[in-house]
DNA sequence: GCCGTTTTCGGCCCGACTGTTTTCAGTCG
């Protein structure tokens, strides 16, 4: 079991006992278990076959037996338990925003066991009868119940992803397996994907397929036929495993990559590459379709590499090659041929992160883990952000610890060759529209992030005054996440994006593009305007622990939808250049 | 359920806003 499943399973236990009305300080626990485990860069079965599971900060005898059960029998004998007395549908009602859990008991209490049936009873104002339910919380079980609906079927980056990369590793692992590769809108990076979707050659289809339906991961077949199986992990996200022969597998890998309109205008240039070809066995024609450059040392299953194919795909179509994340409306296609596409950014790009916490606030690892990861990803330069005091849930910091926090880091910083630690600060936009601390502090800072946490819902004029207050302060370098969105779950707080782009603009504030695969925030779209307004761009995890600095690749992902270059970005510069931006006059 | 001890029991993050009620519990971040 992926660690990831395992902190779902837990998760699920933790909702479920809270509506039972169990221990909230136990629930809490095991929210916090889940959390930790889903930031664990090892995974769980080795660390529990090493007896190491119970050292961990969070993890005591209870989760570790539970989640040893889950390893083991792929199940939890009291998670089920719960399950059985808590319908899915009253899990479900927890996600609406403004509906917690004194509401949903209510709701299942008075006989509500789906969704659907809570919106009619809604729609009908037959909750407001209820106790302590009026007007208000009916228009919020009806825009939730809309928001869920919209997510439903759509499964984040962030779970896709990495579950695509270990099936793709399983897939390319099999002797029956030529060739195998990501397809479809994972491989576009879009923010949500309704599937996984795996392009894989073979000469045995039928073994291939029945290998495949046998996966552990492979919780239930929803349909399968000739060449190909479309599976479902048991938390939903389907999986199309699809099998073509190798000498179509290129085509195919860029038929399926790009919308119907990329496909649409690549072909409207006329016929696409093709040509007669043979399999392995010698003679027999396969199919009139384009065949895949290959070596020329008579092993069939040394192809060059499918990147170097698909270039020469584009080559016979006398195009440059495409980036996947710009294969969307057929625009690409016409620049391409005109010799204006974007140098986009790439991971190798990548210098720093300007948005890291620790433990000194709401991350899990500590200052030592954090500036100890950074250095091993390469990394010229990290700045380490926690939360400003204003935030106490997340234990921000005073002005004291914030000034303790500065020596600790420099003088780790000091013992760092080649690797430069900005002391920063994540602070909050206060809700009246004063900034977390006074400027003789922020001077003291080398990187600023001003970021809004509080009043999401207040109205737009509100909203631009607070951003304004911080776009205009001459020590705020970043606004982070400026949109405040949580993809799926949360809508953004009411900014007019043209206005915030013009301030930034104007000022010289740089704009993140947090890349949580939560939040993509900047998304696309805006980070695409951003660029054409001359606003710089920095791309940060904000991670909350050392696993996830890896979510930078997201983050990347996002800048190449947007068609972002190495200059448009602050993180890809180098160490001198980084500190004479950050040290600059604000316009 | 976890943790840390004044070590096997008691505390666990908290302040502001909101919705439902009239003084506060629920919800959020």
């Amino acid at each position: 079991m992926h660690n990831q499943e395992i902190a779902w399973a837990l998760v699920e236990m933790a909702n479920l006992l809270e509506i039972l009305g169990e221990n909230p300080f136990k629930v809490r626990a095991i929210r916090k278990g889940a959390r930790v485990i889903e930031g664990l860069e090892t995974p769980v079965s080795v660390l529990s076959a090493r007896g190491q599971l119970a050292k961990i900060d969070g993890i005591g005898k209870g989760l570790c037996s539970e989640i040893d059960e889950l390893l083991q029998a792929g199940e939890s004998r009291q998670l089920q338990r719960l399950r059985e007395k808590v319908p899915p549908g009253v899990l479900d009602m927890l996600q609406l925003p403004g509906i917690g859990l004194r509401a949903v008991r209510t709701f299942f209490a008075e006989g509500y066991t789906t969704l659907d049936e809570l919106e009619e009873g809604a729609r009908k104002h037959r909750l407001r009868l209820l106790p302590g339910i009026a007007a208000k919380t009916e228009l919020a079980v009806i825009r939730g119940a809309e928001m869920l609906r919209r997510r439903s079927g759509k499964f984040g980056l962030g779970v896709a992803k990495p579950l695509a990369e270990e099936l793709l590793r399983f897939l390319q692992n099999l002797p029956e397996v030529s060739r195998a590769e990501i397809t479809g809108d994972l491989r576009r990076s879009q923010e949500v994907v309704e599937e996984i979707h795996l392009l894989v050659a073979s000469h045995e289809p039928e073994a291939l397929l029945a290998l495949v339906k046998k996966h552990p991961s492979a919780a239930k077949v929803l349909v399968e036929g000739p060449g190909f199986v479309r599976f479902a992990f048991a938390f939903g996200l389907p999986v199309r495993v699809e099998i073509t022969p190798e000498s179509d597998f290129i085509a195919r890998w860029v038929e399926t990559t790009g919308t119907a309109q990329h496909w649409s205008a690549l072909r409207s240039r006329g016929a696409l590459p093709a040509k007669a070809v043979t399999d392995e066995s010698g003679g027999e024609l396969i199919c009139q379709q384009w065949d895949a450059p290959r070596r020329d040392d008579g092993d069939w299953r040394r192809f060059i590499s499918s990147q170097e194919a698909e270039e020469a795909f584009y080559e016979g179509l006398r195009l440059p090659w495409i980036p996947p994340e710009l294969r969307e409306s057929g625009q690409e296609v016409s620049q391409a041929e005109g010799g204006t596409l974007p140098q986009l950014v790439e991971m190798n790009d990548i210098l720093g992160d300007f948005h890291i916490h620790t433990n000194w606030s709401d991350g899990v690892s500590s200052l030592e883990e954090m500036i100890g990861a950074g250095r091993d990803r390469g990394y010229a330069y990290m700045a380490i952000t926690d939360h400003s005091q204003s935030l106490t849930v997340a234990r921000g910091l005073s002005e004291t610890k914030l000034r303790e926090q500065q020596r600790a880091i420099r003088q780790l910083a000091a013992r760092e060759k080649d690797f430069t630690v900005f002391s920063g600060i994540e602070m909050d936009i206060l809700g009246d529209g004063r900034l977390d601390y006074a400027d003789d502090i922020l001077r003291e800072m080398d990187v600023v992030i001003a970021s809004v946490h509080t009043g999401l819902r207040q109205e737009r004029q509100k909203v631009h005054s607070r951003l304004e207050t911080a776009l205009k302060n001459p020590h705020v370098d970043i606004i982070g996440h400026p949109t405040g969105r949580l993809i799926g779950t949360r809508e953004p707080y009411d900014v007019d994006i043209d206005w915030l782009l013009d301030l930034a603009a104007k000022t010289g504030t740089i704009l993140e593009i947090n890349s949580s695969p939560d939040r993509l925030d900047l998304s696309a779209p805006h980070a695409r305007l951003a660029k054409e307004r001359g606003v710089m761009i920095a791309i940060n995890t904000d991670a909350h622990d050392r696993a996830r600095l890896s979510e930078m690749a997201f983050g990347v992902a996002n800048a190449r939808r947007a068609g972002l270059e190495r200059e448009d970005i602050l993180n890809t510069k180098p160490l001198a250049e980084v500190k004479k931006i950050l040290s600059r006059p604000k316009g």
